[in-house]
DNA sequence: CTGTGTGAACATCTTCACAGCT
DNA sequence: AGCTGTGAAGATGTTCACACAG
């Protein structure tokens, strides 16, 4: 398949064929008229504004259960990632390989950031040691992180932050659920204005939309 | 602090205080005017509309790294999830306790799920195994799934998939880091129109929001 | 003729501003 | 006097529909 429509991309991703064309116009004239785009030329332009034709060294730091799942998560190499080093503070694992990577500990942060010009941290250390954290890879020099740990991060202005919270995909699913379950039937009687007000369209899509909840200023 | 205005909370929350108000609004008339809203009232108000206040059994399928993470999470009591049982196909994973929870084995799924009362399930197997997974899931009676595995799931209609791609978190944080490093610096050749219409608000905010990309439909 | 690229129409979301309740 | 709840205005996002390039 050399070429594509905005119909078929469309379609296949669920949108109105318009709303694609429109966005891919942002990036530039890339289609021919008549034809179509041609999947290569286009795949190219789109991975490049995207940033995954460059290379990304980043950090973990916190190698437990959820470290270690991320240090063999096996999507990142092909999206222009590369895990650079993982690094934990506990004396015990230096030197253990996680995923063929030897874990080092905490005291060599900076040099290990410096050294290997990493921008990008992950962080998935308990709650409790993840400011301190964050605190050193910034002065590191780093300037995006990826929090995993249940607190929110206080950086200097300039600096990206984006948690993940585990339990909200859940709860955005608990939340539809219980929609499902009191479809009209049991009417609860201390809920004066919920019904047709809330009932907004439950999204048929996979993955995190606009139903996310209000979050956290940096 | 036995109540709290809108303005108070906006600030908080990083939001203007009529959205805020607005969307409270949805839910009910909960506040006292010229007071503010009663904090408790509030809380369970919202709890109960989120819901919260239900107890919802959940099982994870696929014990490895990121399943073990999860099932050692913290967060998810606190939201009304308890996990119910663990499961994994690894004969000798059967037993040994992972969070305090024993893991037992694929071949008693159905059971389990409906021993349990179990409408949500998570899949944290290898890709490969995943839609099948799924497919005994759903047909085990859960009707909610929150997908690790890097598949886009095929389910019926009826039952919801929410897909959490890791690297997609990095993705965006690259993304906006690549934009850093090229503000009108090195003017990239090859890129047309990409300059000013594409360069939208870069989000101060930590967390899922509008920026994720376009995703497969159900 | 076909399918892109895009103004213009339409829809949705956010903010303003103020009437009205406490 | 203070703060909610909400119509109306304004901003942003999506879809329509068609001129025009290939």
């Amino acid at each position: 398949m050399p070429t594509v429509s905005s119909e078929e991309l469309a379609a296949a991703a669920g949108v109105n064929s318009a709303k694609l064309r429109k966005d891919f116009s942002y990036l530039g004239s890339y289609g021919t008229r008549g034809v179509g785009y041609d999947v290569e030329y286009l795949v190219y332009q789109i991975s490049r504004e995207l940033g995954l034709t460059q290379d990304w060294p980043v950090v973990i730091v916190g190698i437990g259960n959820l470290g270690a799942a991320l240090a063999n998560y096996g999507g990142f190499a092909s999206r222009g990632f590369r895990v650079a080093a993982l690094i934990d503070a506990d004396p015990a694992m230096a030197g253990k390989p996680v995923a063929g990577i030897p874990v080092q500990h905490t005291d060599d942060l900076e040099r290990i950031i410096q050294d290997n010009g990493v921008s990008i941290g992950v962080i998935a250390t308990p709650a409790g040691a993840a400011q301190q954290v964050c605190d050193r890879l910034v002065a590191a020099g780093v300037t995006s992180i990826l929090n995993f740990a249940p607190t929110v991060l206080n950086v200097p202005e300039g600096v990206d932050v984006r948690k993940v919270d585990l339990s909200i995909e859940l709860q955005i699913l608990a939340f539809h659920e219980q929609r499902k379950a009191g479809e009209e039937a049991a009417a609860d009687g201390a809920l004066p204005a919920a019904g047709s007000a809330a009932a907004r369209k439950a999204s048929a899509d996979q993955g995190p939309d606009g139903a996310a909840p209000a979050v956290m200023p940096a």
